[in-house]
DNA sequence: TCAAACAACTGATCCAGATCAATCTTTTTC
DNA sequence: GAAAAAGATTGATCTGGATCAGTTGTTTGA
């Protein structure tokens, strides 16, 4: 019996991007020859919402966050490591302005390409197109386990959740220099600086990490994960 | 210079569906042989989180939630009017289930259209193939906008957000009957039935709405439209 | 037709987590 | 390398909205 996807508040869809091995040599030419790479410093705005939009971009190294501003709030949808897409809602013809702003976290390599090159591979190449439908698929669903859980969660599942993603799928290690501040903590699982910063003293004192300034280290992960799911 | 979308916990995109418009008469009678018209009873389950995907479907009439639950919390996506699909999800071939339930709240005809001839038309056809990239876009965008709103607005203004939403664009006029319990209000707009009691009585006794037992009227549209902003 | 379950409403209480106000520490800048 | 700015931390306070505990309609269904 297959599993039902938990519901998390982790900011990564599961979706291993394959969009590219299903072109043809003569198509990942063509998309080379129509796309350019930037690099970003860390904290560096990579679109602003509202913006139009030109291309789509991917994500060749480095971290980013895709997020929305209104006033002084911000609301982090997703981070976008290595392999992944961002802004790809671009491929709608409907939607000629950004929806979301993404800022790098850290420093970052980012393809940018073409939208008309990529739509036209788009009529061309199907599996391409049904690869692109998978990952806005899954992105959507990632969003939904985050919009629930950001929504009926309490702090500390929520704080658990980010823990478990940062350590499990972006790091890929129980230790990681955070680069990001306590404030950026705190808009990913949607809480105010302080609390962050009390419920990590907390995991901290209790023994589920080990925290020292910047540095990280998930020690009782078992126990992280049972917060998450109750919380 | 085109106006930036406003962010509302509305439960709706606004992308109307042209989908059909895109096949061939041929194309048409296929995806008309290959599909069938079921009909639910209010408040019967449309489909549940986690069962086996076999169908993507589509309202012909009615008006249905699409939602996620886990123990006793539910949290609404998305409400699918005539003219929408419900459970594009299932176009993608790496989700073999359901990422959400979804539940009539009137009386409902939907198409229920097998999933394989329904993946066939996305290959023959590049113009459908981009129209449902087009919805899978405008549904993200839309439930962008309602995470937004549900985390950082406040109660009157998420409530605000979906009095105005019902109006403009789901019954399209000012006075409505609600075929919602206010227990189901409250999951629209993220808080408890007591609270959306507490608040449909303030709008009334201020003169924004005019209420009596499930009958509502919008009076005061623009102030509403301002407390849905600032709030 | 009656009771039992459900929906609407009201008032009182409570609490998670935000906000505010300091202090301390680190980083940046000139 | 000193001053200034930004980030981290701590403690005290405040509050929006949930929760609880009722009462009063209103369906439902046996």
């Amino acid at each position: 019996m297959a599993e039902v996807e938990r519901l998390t508040s982790c900011t990564l869809s599961f979706h291993q991007c394959r969009c590219f091995e299903k072109l043809t040599a003569e198509q990942f030419d063509f998309l080379e020859a129509n796309s350019v790479k930037i690099k970003y410093r860390k904290g560096e705005m990579i679109c602003k919402q509202g913006g139009f939009v030109s291309h789509v971009m991917y994500m060749e190294k480095g971290l980013a966050k895709v997020f929305l501003e209104k006033g002084s709030n911000s609301l982090v949808l997703r981070i976008i490591p290595d392999g992944n897409f961002l802004g790809l809602a671009a491929v709608s013809e409907e939607h000629s302005n950004f929806p979301y702003s993404a800022m790098a976290y850290v420093d970052s390599e980012i393809r940018q390409i073409d939208v008309k090159a990529f739509r036209k591979l788009m009529e061309q190449n199907t599996d391409f197109v049904k690869e692109v439908v998978n990952i806005l698929s899954a992105n959507s669903i990632q969003i939904y386990g985050r919009f629930f859980c950001l929504t009926y969660k309490q702090a500390f599942g929520r704080l658990a959740d980010i823990l478990l993603c940062l350590s499990d799928r972006i790091f890929k290690k129980a230790e990681f220099d955070l680069p990001l501040s306590r404030k950026e903590l705190g808009e990913l699982s949607g809480m105010s600086p302080e609390t962050v910063i009390r419920m990590l003293k907390e995991f901290n004192e209790e023994g589920l990490i080990r925290m020292d300034g910047k540095s990280i280290e998930v020690i009782d992960h078992s126990r992280l994960k049972q917060i998450s799911e109750t919380g």
